[in-house]
DNA sequence: TCTGGGGTCCTAGGACCC
DNA sequence: TCTGGGGTCCTAGGACCC
């Protein structure tokens, strides 16, 4: 009987700390990472001086400018800095344990069972960690140790900033009833009131029910994992190298967008991204989902399953453009438009040539013609703002 | 309040095949 | 003339997570 032993890794606040980290002048103020005052978006990540008023992750950035003082700061996002550091703390957390589950920039878990008698008890185990993490990064991370990846999950929430929390087997269950049954996975803006119109709160309420009630409720397979999980019952399987499943890249509009052309051209930027990326990583896809949204948060997909896989943006642009043509759309005010691709061709593991990656095209993209993309998301941007383009612009200008 | 961007997973219906 | 059951793939939408 081996029981396992799981660690879950929390940076704090992650986008909010670099920025503070980097910028000394920003420390002790209310700071926000994502959409600057007056544009459309939200916030992605606010540091605690923020939370204090009341910010949170997601928040419509009207609301968060309303809420805080004079004295906020308001930053846009610079993913490239943060993926070097989350990379560098994912390298230091495979010197604690072998095997490292990241599963976003700033999460990831850990196995370490068996691993006390070399490091001492799953507290020193802890510390250790968050000592390593400090000194090369500066940043501070909550630790969560426990059976399991949901108690691990939920120790490291337990106490945060900086936090440390190791729950024993034997305690899972004390720890776990008095908790607000939102914290169960897959518990969400939808799944909860739906429970809590039952009466319930907490998940020693949730534990109150049946498996079939449960079931009934919610589904079959939903309940039965809620079920489970409010027991406390959950995976312990760490999987280093998972594989993605979809490359995509989208963005909204500063302004709602009716010119074709603005489309087209977003459309072809969003292919390159998406291309790039998938030819970095020695991946085709045999199927293309074009996203739009319109006004009113009304959302489509519409995805084409392609006869022979690829990763050339062309052939991406011009199934998502094609396609966007085909329906009766056209006119319609865009919110936000994107791309996506998915489908892996089986065993696609060998890099392509230089020369295979448009081998299926006719028309490959020229010189002159990227150049033309290029200005027009200037012009995009010049007239809307430079959220209207996303990220992708930064790395030409 | 007026809602980013990048993902994963699930559901459900229909096509198609055996 | 009515019609089973299972499996897989495709497509659209939606819940949820970070």
């Amino acid at each position: 009987m081996t029981a396992r032993l799981i660690m879950h890794v929390d940076l704090d606040a992650f986008f909010a700390s670099i920025e503070q980290h980097d910028h000394p002048e920003y420390q002790g103020r209310p700071l926000v990472v994502g959409a600057q005052p007056g544009q459309r978006g939200v916030v992605a990540t606010c540091s605690y001086e923020a939370r204090q008023f009341g910010v949170r992750s997601a928040m419509p950035i009207s609301e968060a400018a309303r809420r805080l003082p004079p004295e906020a700061v308001y930053v846009r996002p610079r993913m490239a800095r943060y993926l070097g550091v989350s990379q560098e703390i994912m390298s230091i957390l495979t010197q604690v344990s072998p095997l490292v589950e990241p599963v976003s920039v700033d999460e990831a878990y850990l196995d370490i069972s068996g691993m006390q008698r070399l490091i001492g008890t799953p507290e020193t185990i802890g510390r250790r960690t968050k000592q390593l993490i400090q000194e090369a990064t500066g940043l501070t991370v909550s630790v969560g140790i426990g059976p399991n990846r949901l108690i691990a999950k939920l120790a490291s929430d337990f106490r945060k900033p900086d936090g440390l929390t190791f729950v024993p087997v034997q305690r899972v269950q004390a720890f776990l009833a008095p908790l607000p049954l939102t914290v169960l996975r897959g518990v969400g803006k939808k799944t909860a009131p739906l429970l809590q119109r039952q009466g319930l709160r907490s998940v020693a309420d949730v534990r109150g029910l049946t498996l079939l009630e449960l079931r009934k409720l919610l589904g079959d397979l939903a309940g039965s994992r809620i079920y489970d999980q409010a027991r406390g019952i959950a995976s312990d399987l760490i999987l280093p190298g998972r594989a993605r499943k979809s490359i995509s890249k989208e963005t909204t509009f500063a302004e709602d967008v009716t010119d074709p052309d603005t489309l087209r051209d977003t459309l072809r930027w969003a292919a390159q991204e998406v291309g790039h990326i998938a030819r970095q990583e020695a991946l085709k896809g045999h199927c293309v989902t074009l996203k739009i949204r319109f006004r009113g948060f009304e959302t489509h997909t519409r995805s084409w399953t392609l006869s022979v896989p690829t990763s050339a943006d062309q052939t991406i642009f011009r199934q998502a453009w094609e396609g966007y043509q085909g329906e009766s759309w056209q006119g319609r005010p865009v919110r936000l438009i994107g791309l996506g691709l998915s489908g892996w061709e089986s065993g696609a593991t060998s890099l392509p040539l230089q020369g295979e990656l448009f081998t299926d095209e006719t028309n490959p993209p020229s010189d002159e013609r990227e150049e033309r993309l290029y200005q027009t998301l200037d012009e995009v941007s010049d007239k809307f703002g430079r959220s209207s383009v996303g990220f992708g612009l930064q790395r030409k200008k």
